[in-house]
DNA sequence: CGTTTGCACATAATAAAAACGAGTGCCAAA
DNA sequence: TTTGGCACTCGTTTTTATTATGTGCAAACG
């Protein structure tokens, strides 16, 4: 059955959709004539009705009710019937507040990101920070005391963690240099689970007569690694799902919250989903097995740094959730949070720009 | 009207509350005669429920049904009624999975702690570190390259922080050792907040020739300070609540829910509590203004550090959770944790103990 | 005087039946 | 191609009846 998606259907379904997404039942077409003008009776409306629901835009929840898009009606609604949503100056204030508190640590601006996402949405919100595979990594060694030094590991993306390493046996500002050199010759791996057993001989034989300190440095690298190569989640907004009436059924609400609770799905679909450079899922009825969130969507915008994803904000919510608001905020947050990195970076290389005065 | 809570009065309190404990379901005369064997007729055990009531024991919720424990029944269950429990071998392997896994930041540890919990107990967990507030305070620099430097904060109770500054000027070893000196003596108040104007010029006249410096480091400081001074909860296992029939209506739930987001009530609670030396809290239905929320109760568990208590890790869950479990369980877990912290704080200092091999 | 027995009363939970209403599908006519 | 009319379907709500459980009380018992 070939047909086509004439100018008059494209308006019905946007109709649909719209209608849907503000009152969350299904339309029928009663209702879209007498709000919407068409100047056609609610027969023809619901001749087209009936065939949109043939092409699978449409789908009726049991024979006495409306109708409701379906996945691939929101997809098309998203995709090209929508109109562009231009944010008020409210709400780019509240967006802005992200960028005028400006914070150094990536994974904090994004936490914050999530926060204000959500404020302004009224969904729940997430950011993902992906873990910094293949960035360079190198190595500073600072001796505190006696009895303790610092490693500090410096990554590419501006990310230092720092470690505390506390020896039994005196250290001394030689020692702290033997130990940085190793570090930087055989600890430059950027994974907890590359530093084997073998690995771990190397360094200590490079320390040469400091090898008593091996045990050590190598535990406080691999805490730091392994803290660092793991990606970081941070959700808020949960409670505000709650209030839609999708997931007034506990059943539902429960399996919502379970997917944002186990962040290894959340994080394992997106990166199925930037792979596929789509930034929008929808989860199907027939639980297409990545997620079992019955009218859930998500919509997520990456954050990249040097062309790179380094991570990802977005938002989770009902099926019928408000796509041109959402996606205009995220789209102007990303981009944001985007260009100040890019700049931050620029502005790391040692240029002799002027400085501005002293801000607190 | 005064009334003996006599040993009979005792016994049947103690069977009410294991059995709505288990059951959650209101506990009636009959049923305890039979499961119990209690040697007396059903109409004997109602009139001591009656009694049991009008002493504020008991409660029922409607005409037609068994009693339920009031909030004050079961705080006399967990203050003086209820059996120890003691933890089976598994559970203790479970438990034991925290300490095995050794980690130093004691923020993760925590975080550990708490997902722990929340497995072995199946309720929700958090965990709280406190800001640690007027802990000694000291600060070294690191000189990284020309155009940064690092800011090391280290403070009393082993939290290490670190802040790359990247500075327009070159900097030099000199320029870093100043600011060092600079630091140590004017930026050692502990809150973010105390960084007042006057702090900022006091430091940048310090630094003397190399005042151009002040404000990216204070900057860098700050951040450090704000990132640092406030709590860090971490909770877990939030479906796990929506299991239980208590919260099968979507408004219970979200109240509940509604408590764990807002994590700033919780840390309130806790601290309100642990001034009273209490560690149990239970949600009263007539709402005494603290917590909003029904048939829920909160366990947790003060983490001491040097006497002084950083931190707690503890339980949400209805009302009739499982004391006896939740009890042992965190007492178990809260007191390796504080071991551990001051053995490491005694591993600290520079004793020249035999090192053990290397583990990895 | 504490305990027991028996019975009436209250009420939540469940089930069944009835009335309602919104919306479609289809057909014949414009 | 569109429209009005109308029967039909099916979820929702309301009503009514039924059942079950546990208490409270009074009178009897040891």
């Amino acid at each position: 059955m070939k047909m086509e998606l004439t100018e008059r259907k494209k308006r019905i379904l946007k109709s649909i959709v719209d209608s849907y997404i503000e009152s969350g039942e299904p339309i029928g077409s009663k209702f879209l004539t007498t709000s919407y003008d068409f100047s056609v009776s609610p027969a023809t409306i619901r001749n087209e009705m009936s065939e949109l629901e043939d092409m699978g835009y449409l789908e009726q929840p049991h024979t006495s009710a409306g109708r409701v898009p379906t996945s691939l009606g929101f997809k098309t609604y998203v995709n090209s019937l929508m109109e562009k949503y231009f944010l008020t100056m409210e709400e780019l204030s509240v967006l802005d507040e992200l960028t005028s508190f400006k914070i150094n640590e990536l994974n904090r601006t994004l936490e914050q990101a999530s926060k204000v996402i959500s404020r302004l949405t009224n969904y729940t919100s997430f950011s993902v920070l992906r873990s910094p595979e293949d960035m360079a990594l190198r190595y500073e060694t600072l001796l505190i005391d006696a009895a303790s030094l610092l490693i500090v590991m410096i990554c590419e993306n501006d990310i230092v963690k720092s470690s505390r390493v506390k020896v039994s046996l005196p250290v001394d500002e030689a020692a702290v240099k033997a130990i940085q050199d190793a570090l930087n010759t055989n600890l430059i791996k950027r994974h907890a689970d590359d530093i084997t057993m073998p690995v771990f001989m190397a360094f200590e034989k490079a320390l040469g007569k400091y090898a008593h300190f091996a045990s050590d440095c190598v535990k406080a690298v691999y805490e730091m690694l392994s803290a660092d190569s793991k990606e970081h989640v941070h959700v808020d907004g949960v409670t505000k799902l709650l209030s839609y009436p999708e997931y007034s059924s506990v059943s539902n609400a429960k399996s919502v919250l379970a997917i944002i609770e186990e962040q290894n799905k959340l994080i394992e679909l997106l990166y199925g989903l930037s792979e596929d450079k789509q930034n929008l899922y929808i989860s199907d009825d027939e639980s297409d097995g990545i997620l079992p969130a019955k009218d859930t969507s998500f919509v997520f915008h990456p954050i990249t740094y040097n062309g790179k994803t380094v991570g990802a904000i977005g938002v989770i919510g009902p099926k019928r959730m408000d796509y041109k608001k959402v996606i205009a905020s995220l789209n102007y947050l990303a981009s944001g949070i985007s260009i100040e990195l890019n700049e931050k970076k620029r502005k790391g290389e040692p240029e002799t720009i002027p400085r501005p005065g002293h801000e607190l």
